[in-house]
DNA sequence: CAATAATGTAATCGACGCTTACATTCACGT
DNA sequence: ACGTGAATGTAAGCGTCGATTACATTATTG
């Protein structure tokens, strides 16, 4: 006797997902449950047991798609890098083509915007902690994309003559700790002690990048 | 009868520490060993019953000192934070009394410096998942003293005439997003990825440093 | 259609945070 | 000096978690 009785359906009807023994798609459900979780609680409050529970599956079940909790969250981390980067993409195909200046400052800030706006899933990404980055190609990829697209932006600027004399590996370096920086304080609430309310943040982050910016070209 | 029978002790010896039922000073071993967990293996690792096994004291005894775990977090976070404070004060004494941007820029490094060889107490002051800063009345003190200092500096600076044009306030918030970005980065284990390895990290440091200050200066 | 692989459940383990009831010791007023 | 209440420890147990194992059900394929 089956210990899931399956419901009698009423004869023609075509079959409302009414629990089927095997799930059909549990491994995409249970990332996505996952990111839900994320975003609700923080990268913490990620449990397999509770994707489990929101999957309507046992608590074991998961295992059979993700080998422990950290593989589980290494999928949330790709799904999350893949949201970020089709947003980064998105943000550079509206800037302006020919000044790469203006290019870095829109790439720093779409990465901003993104950071703040999806805190959790941006800590995922960017924190070590949470899963193993070296073991997913695709999030190291696309970091090496982003990390040369600034080397190439702050080179060309170089060439044409737009910044002062300076090491550009160091300018790339300095760039993306101050958004990482400011994305951080944003995330882990240091904010209000500095000053800044909430609404005043994506203007702030306009005018620290500017200042930034302001001081790598000639004056 | 005691369920802890008392060892003899050999009659004139003056009582190496052996076990009395009452510890003596558990807060203290607790917090101790609270913060020797997070060093090893980072904030998330401290366990209450861990501390409590390293004391030598039962799962429940931390609890007498500590209504939670995140209790005993905050007193792990007010002694970093003291450590942190103290090494700070120490740098700015040494560094040079009468030139206000050299200063901010001892500042920067002696934060950078602290925030990379103790990886673990810089996150859990740093982070506010970690503990409630606003419950803590030192830890709020000492970083409102800190953020007075970097916008004092700066302010001096101005005053003498060694910064160019700029808003004095979004430069104090561009230099902590700077500093602590770039500690971030080395904690979140960045800079393998941006091609810094770790011998070369303090060195660039000092030069993202110089680069921003570089950035701030009248030219 | 039968064998087998894939994918689910049940039951269990040890570690954790935390609570309650009880034991021991300390400190203080008489 | 002493006895009593406060302080501080233990024991036992609850519910949650990640993880493993044995077994049940379904899908696939020769």
């Amino acid at each position: 006797m089956p210990r899931f009785p399956r419901p009698k359906r009423s004869a023609g009807r075509p079959s409302p997902p009414p629990r089927r023994y095997h799930h059909g798609d549990l491994k995409r459900v249970l990332v996505d449950a996952a990111l839900e979780l994320a975003a609700e609680g923080g990268p913490e409050q990620v449990s397999v047991r509770e994707a489990a529970r929101r999957a309507g599956v046992s608590p074991a079940a998961p295992f059979r798609h993700f080998a422990s909790r950290e593989a589980l969250m290494s999928a949330v981390a790709e799904e999350a890098q893949r949201r970020f980067r089709t947003e980064i993409a998105r943000a550079m195909a509206d800037a302006l083509a020919d000044d790469p200046l203006a290019r870095f400052r829109q790439l720093g800030l779409a990465y901003l915007r993104w950071a703040m706006r999806n805190p959790a899933h941006f800590t995922i990404i960017s924190t070590r902690a949470h899963f193993d980055h070296d073991g997913s190609a695709s999030v190291s990829r696309d970091n090496a994309e982003l990390i040369a697209l600034t080397g190439d932006l702050l080179a060309e600027a170089a060439a044409r003559g737009q910044l002062r004399p300076l090491d550009l590996a160091t300018a790339r370096i300095a760039g993306r700790a101050l958004v990482y920086g400011f994305a951080r304080m944003h995330i882990d609430g240091h904010f209000p002690r500095w000053g800044v309310a909430e609404a005043e943040i994506e203007r702030t982050a306009e005018a620290v990048l500017d200042l930034f910016v302001g001081g790598l070209i000639r004056a």
